[in-house]
Parts: C-alpha cells; sequence; structure tokens
DNA sequence: ATTAGGG
DNA sequence: CCCTAAT
C-alpha cells in the first residue's frame, strides 16, 4: 500500500538554503535500467562537500567581518524582531549592510563568495546610466536570489539556524516613507547614511511572514511550533495523524491565497518531473552508468519508482553539473553580466555594466572609498524574508515506509526544486509581477503600501525565459555552457572505453575470452573512484537552454524536443561474443533472456539494443568484408551469427516449447579455438 | 514489460 | 539507436 501525502501548495515546511541543483534531463530510459534509484549518491553530499568548500574558501573574510557572525541568529533562541533591526542597524547605518545583496563585482569576480558578500546592490534613481529604473525590479529579484545562494553558501554552519533575511533595495520612485508597522511588515526609517546626498533616507523593512516565497502551509511539529531549516539533520517534525492508511502531514496554513497559486501548482508537476534522487545516490549511479557495472542496491527503501519517478538516462550528467554548478554560475555569471547588462531572467546579478559609471565602479570595488561618499544615496527598502517558500511537494511513500525513508522522500522533493536554477517570482496582491523593469515604486511596492501583499517565490526556470539570455550575449553563457549531450561525451570520452568495463559488463565471465584477462583484473570500484575525483574536470555547467528544459513549463511538447540520442557505444568484440553465445543458446526471440544471460551487469545494453545488435551482426555477416564498418567482428564470430541465426530461424516455432540449445552450440563454442569450419555452419544452417 | 520491425 | 505497434 502506497500512502500519498500531499502537502498542499506552497509546502515550506521548512526553511531551505537554496541549492541550486542541475537541471535534470527527461530522459526514457531502457528496460535494463530498472535499477534507476539505485546508487544514487546523494545530491545531497555533494551539495554538503560544495557547501563545506565554498565555506572554507570564505571562513576568511567570513571570520574578519564581525557583522557576519549574526548574519544568522540561532532559530532556536527566538531573535525578535527587534533584535533583527538592532543587528542591522549599525551595518546599514555603515552602508554597508551584511545583509545586502548585491552585484558581483567585475574587478572581484574571482572571488565568488566575496563578491556575494560584499558587493552591493545599486539601484539608484537618478543615476546617469541608461539603464536608470529599468533593471530595478531585476535587481530586487537578483537580491532575492544571491540571498538565496548565500544561504547556500552557509547552509551548513547554519543547519540548525535561521534568522531573517535581509534584502535591501532601492526603492527608488517610492513615494512616501513613514516608519509604520503594517501587518507585521515593519518599516524603520532611519537617517540615510554614509553621506547620502539626496534622499537620507533609508527604509528597513522587515517583511515577515508576509514575505515568505510563497503560500505556506508549513511543517509543524506536534507542538504546533514550526520547525526549523534544513532538512539533513534537523528536518521538521511533521505532526503524523494517521487515518487509516492515510498519513498526513500538519500544515499551517495562513489563509494565503495567491491567485498564481495555480499557476504554480501545475508548474510544481512540471519540473517535479520524473527525476527525483535519493541523495545518496547521485555519486553511485552516476559511474556505474559508464564506467561499471554497478551494483545493484538494494537500499532504496522508498518507492519512489512507484511515483513515476521514471529513471532518467541521463540522470549522471545531471550529476556532474551538480558540483560545480554553483560555482560556475556564479562566476559565469559574472562574466556574462560585465557585457549584458540587467539582471538574466533566472535572477542572475547585476552587470557592472549597468552603470556606466567608473565612480559606481570604484565604489562597488571598495565599499569604503571615498568616492562613495559623494555618489547619491537613494532610499532603499528592505526586505526581510523570513523565509522561501517552496511550491507545492507531493510525496508518496509506502504506507510502511520509515520517518526517516519520509524525510528523505521530502528532502528528495526540496532538492529536486531547489537544485534547479530557479527564479525569484515577486507576487504583489497575489498577482505575479512580470515586468522586470518597472522600479519598485511603480509596481506600487512601496514599504506603505502594498509591502504587505508582497511575497516573493521560487520558481522552476523558465524555459521561456532562460534562451533570452542567451539571446543577448551568445559569447558569454551560452558559450560556457554546453547541451548535455557534451556531458555525457566528454565523459565517456575521458578514458572510459568499451574495453575498460567490457568485463565486467558481461555476467558471464566464462563467455570472456583471455583477452579481457588484463582488464579484468582492474576492479570496477578502483576504476571508479580513480575516475571520480577527476570527473569534476568534466562538469559542463548544463546551462544552455537545452539542459533547462529539462524543467519544462509545458512537459510533454518541451521536454520532448531536447530529448536527445543516448551515445553510441560501439559493441566490442567481447560483446559480440558472449551476445552470440547467449543467441545460439537461446534463440533470437528471447532477448530479455539474452539479456539476463550475458548483459545483466552492463546497463546500458537493453534487450532491445542486444536485439539491434543481432539484427546488425547478421547483416554484417552477410555482407562482404569491405563493406564492414567499425571495430572489425571476427569471421569467427559472424559464421557463428549466421549460423545461429539460420537454426533459429528453423526452429522459430518450437520455440515454445522447450528451449533448446542450438545443436552443437556448446561443442562449437568450447572448442572454439578451432574455427567452425563452413561445413559445420552449413550443416547447421541445413538443419 | 517484451518482442518484432521499420526508420 | 530510436520509435512503435502489438503482445
Amino acid at each position: 500500500m502506497v500512502t500519498k501525502k500531499r502537502l498542499g501548495h506552497g509546502f515550506n515546511g521548512f526553511r531551505v538554503p537554496f541549492v541550486p541543483r542541475r537541471p535534470r534531463s527527461a530522459r526514457r530510459i531502457g528496460p535494463s535500467k530498472k535499477s534507476v534509484e539505485e546508487g544514487q549518491t546523494c545530491a545531497f553530499e555533494l551539495l554538503a562537500s560544495l557547501a563545506g568548500k565554498l565555506l572554507e574558501e570564505s571562513e576568511g573574510s567570513a571570520s574578519s567581518n564581525a557583522s557576519e557572525a549574526n548574519h544568522v541568529p540561532p532559530l532556536s533562541q527566538g531573535v525578535n524582531e527587534q533584535d533583527r533591526q538592532n543587528e542591522v542597524k549599525p551595518l546599514i547605518a555603515e552602508g554597508i549592510s551584511a545583509e545586502s545583496i548585491f552585484m558581483p563585482d567585475v574587478a572581484s569576480q574571482n572571488s565568488t563568495k566575496k563578491s556575494l558578500q560584499h558587493a552591493k546592490t545599486d539601484c539608484a534613481p537618478g543615476r546617469n546610466s541608461v539603464n536608470d529604473n529599468s533593471d530595478c525590479w531585476e535587481k530586487v529579484k537578483a537580491n532575492v536570489k544571491s540571498e538565496v545562494l548565500e544561504w547556500e553558501n552557509k547552509f551548513e554552519r547554519y543547519s540548525n539556524n535561521y534568522s531573517n533575511k535581509l534584502v535591501e533595495a532601492p526603492e527608488n520612485l517610492r513615494g512616501s516613507s513613514d516608519g509604520n508597522v503594517k501587518n507585521g511588515l515593519r518599516c524603520e526609517h532611519k537617517a540615510g547614511s554614509s553621506g547620502s546626498q539626496r534622499s537620507n533616507m533609508a527604509e528597513k523593512c522587515s517583511l515577515k511572514d508576509q514575505l515568505e516565497l510563497y503560500n505556506s502551509p508549513a511543517l509543524i511539529d506536534s507542538n504546533g511550533n514550526v520547525k526549523s531549516p534544513y532538512c539533513r539533520e534537523s528536518f521538521p517534525s511533521a505532526s503524523f495523524s494517521n487515518r487509516g492508511n492515510d498519513i498526513r502531514l500538519g500544515f499551517r496554513d495562513d489563509g494565503e491565497n495567491f491567485l498564481s497559486c495555480n499557476e504554480v501548482c501545475t508548474k510544481s508537476k512540471g519540473f517535479r518531473s520524473p527525476q527525483r534522487f535519493a541523495p545518496q545516490r547521485i555519486r553511485k549511479q552516476l559511474f556505474s552508468k559508464y564506467w561499471k557495472a554497478g551494483p545493484k542496491l538494494k537500499e532504496c527503501e522508498l518507492s519512489r519508482s512507484d511515483v513515476e519517478l521514471k529513471p532518467l538516462y541521463h540522470k549522471r550528467k545531471a550529476s556532474y553539473g551538480f558540483e560545480t554548478s554553483l560555482h560556475k554560475t556564479l562566476v559565469k555569471r559574472g562574466k556574462f553580466f560585465d557585457r549584458a547588462s540587467g539582471v538574466t531572467s533566472d535572477g542572475g546579478f547585476s552587470s557592472e555594466s549597468v552603470s556606466n559609471s567608473p565612480e559606481k565602479g570604484i565604489d562597488r570595488d571598495n565599499p569604503n572609498s571615498s568616492s562613495k561618499l559623494h555618489l547619491p544615496k537613494d532610499s532603499h527598502v528592505a526586505f526581510s524574508i523570513k523565509s522561501l517558500r517552496i511550491p507545492e511537494l507531493y510525496i508518496e511513500v509506502p504506507e510502511t515506509a520509515t520517518v526517516g525513508s519520509l524525510k528523505r522522500a521530502i528532502m528528495e522533493e526540496v532538492m529536486a526544486i531547489l537544485e534547479d536554477s530557479v527564479h525569484v517570482g515577486v507576487l504583489l496582491q497575489g498577482e505575479k509581477v512580470q515586468d522586470d523593469n518597472r522600479t519598485l515604486v511603480q509596481t506600487g511596492l512601496s514599504c506603505k503600501e502594498n509591502l504587505d501583499t508582497l511575497s516573493f517565490m521560487l520558481e522552476p526556470s523558465s524555459l521561456l525565459a532562460s534562451p533570452a539570455v542567451c539571446v543577448g550575449d551568445p559569447s558569454s553563457q551560452c558559450e560556457t555552457s554546453q547541451p548535455t549531450r557534451s556531458l555525457e561525451t566528454a565523459a565517456i570520452e575521458s578514458g572510459n572505453t568499451d574495453t575498460l568495463h567490457d568485463s565486467s559488463l558481461l555476467t558471464n565471465p566464462g563467455n570472456i575470452i583471455e583477452s579481457n584477462h588484463d582488464i579484468t583484473t582492474s576492479p570496477a570500484d578502483s576504476i571508479v573512484d580513480k575516475i571520480t575525483p577527476d570527473s569534476k574536470a568534466l562538469v559542463v555547467v548544463p546551462t544552455s537552454p537545452e539542459a533547462l528544459a529539462v524543467v519544462p513549463v509545458t512537459p510533454k511538447t518541451k521536454r520532448a524536443e531536447f530529448v536527445q540520442r543516448r551515445t553510441r557505444r560501439p559493441f566490442s568484440v567481447t560483446e559480440v561474443e558472449a551476445l552470440v553465445q547467449a543467441v545460439e543458446e537461446l534463440g533470437t526471440g528471447r532477448w530479455r533472456d539474452v539479456k539476463l544471460r550475458a548483459f545483466e551487469n552492463a546497463d546500458h545494453r537493453t534487450y532491445v539494443d542486444l536485439k539491434d545488435k543481432w539484427k546488425t551482426l547478421v547483416h554484417t555477416a552477410r555482407i562482404s568484408p569491405q563493406q564492414r564498418r567499425g571495430e572489425p567482428v571476427p569471421q569467427e564470430l559472424l559464421d557463428r551469427v549466421l549460423a545461429a541465426h539460420g537454426y533459429w530461424s528453423q526452429h522459430q516455432a518450437k520455440q515454445n516449447g522447450k528451449h533448446q540449445a542450438m545443436p552443437g552450440t556448446l561443442k562449437i563454442s568450447e572448442a572454439s579455438v578451432e574455427r567452425p569450419s563452413v561445413e559445420c555452419v552449413q550443416s547447421l544452417v541445413m538443419v
């Protein structure tokens, strides 16, 4: 019995640090890939390690920045609004809000982390830039997004903590600026800092729950408390109520009802695509597919397969990209923006070029630069985002599943969403703000007015939006990113030759000829281990339109366009040998058995593949040697192919009864040292 | 899920 | 290899 748990719209049971994810490629999988859900080493682990590295990198700067320590106060300590305000104020006063977001500085792109921490949003009205006011919206989104990214970098450290995030954005055309507390929305005015020449008012708006990204039924524990953040270890304790077989999770319904709900929910189904992994498996699966005949892992207790969790052929590729996706994304975006102004549709960063003013550049390069003092300082609206809501989650696990497995299941769902290149959507009064070029004020997003109806949400990368990024500057992102196809190819060409794993592919070692021995001595695992460390080198950030397409807005149509063929993997002589052997014994109509007998561990060879190969083998055997291409197949094998083909053609009718091996098969194969005589073949054909 | 065949 | 119809 499988229990389905609908977590409702905007499930945001836990506050999640954002984690970008490699795109999930949509691809059908061959029958032999029944173990799709197997060997999936956690995206999470990768994530963790990644985060760890980033953390290390940033350790220096982080520690040197005292304010950093206060960045994320422990949730458990119940930091109140006032505390948060107090924390932020001084920073703002310095004109450098630790909580602020900004654009990566072109000059300091090298340090991804650093740029994230020290760049500062510049969306001042009255700028000379041609883009005046035109990209503020983008910036707001960008800010939110980068905040989320920052979260990602720190989630390890703060996995058990939580605090509001303060995203600061220029208010731009904001009308008034009174500091009212409105429906939990706190707007605070303070004297402009650091030489603001014009509007000295800076507003700090702590959008509390109202700013949660998305409609949010929250996971609550038995005490009714919204449980914390990350799920890795401190997964929120859901309150279970077992109604018969229907296990439900407790929710908190804020009663919020965004109009876009339906829209997003629909989408969620799209990006809740077929591919969701058990965190622990990606790595395993990843390599087992190509470098070895991976042992079947039975640890997957969740019946994800029951959840239309079709194993996808390209999962490994996606995985490859995963580890470095964040890194590259950050770096490359910086590069991208260096040329293209504005912010990407996916909420990237604003570029230096947005402002052609050298002064600005300097200013951002060095926040403490005196030049900063001469720059017009605008009022800013600081958004304190308490949490990011995650769109609908749909979990399905057997009712016999353990709580732990449920957690993992949810984890998968969350990761599936977060690992994608999500965008930040802005909802105002329930309606999605479509025009990214409008300023905050134009949009009516002033602290005073509509902030209480403002909310952000994470949304899947838009298939339509992404390509646009490339249109503007094909040489940037598009250039560096490559179709997933490349990943696959790269992986294979990097030393992963067929001969490398031929031996391990075949189920029956006995079928392997001596020529393989040297290879056989190398355990598949060692191969994997050896390759793993360098695998990163093969990683290509799949940010191309194709890659992003795996999160189709329109599931069927769009996805189909990007389905790609499997990489071609010519059969080696060894494989042919095994195939011939099996067919000789089993006949030509039992490809599944052939598969099981000789290629069970060769996941990339489906029974259809074997059938096809046999077809071509027969054809090859019939044509003249001159017409043959590819790795030459020993004539001896081709002879056996013809013999077997002829034999089984004759005995097709009898297949139903006893599956009798082809007469003389054993003898021939056993005596394979001696090439079967033409007479022998003839006789067999005659039979 | 398999098998058989055409593309 | 892919795609499909038919089992």
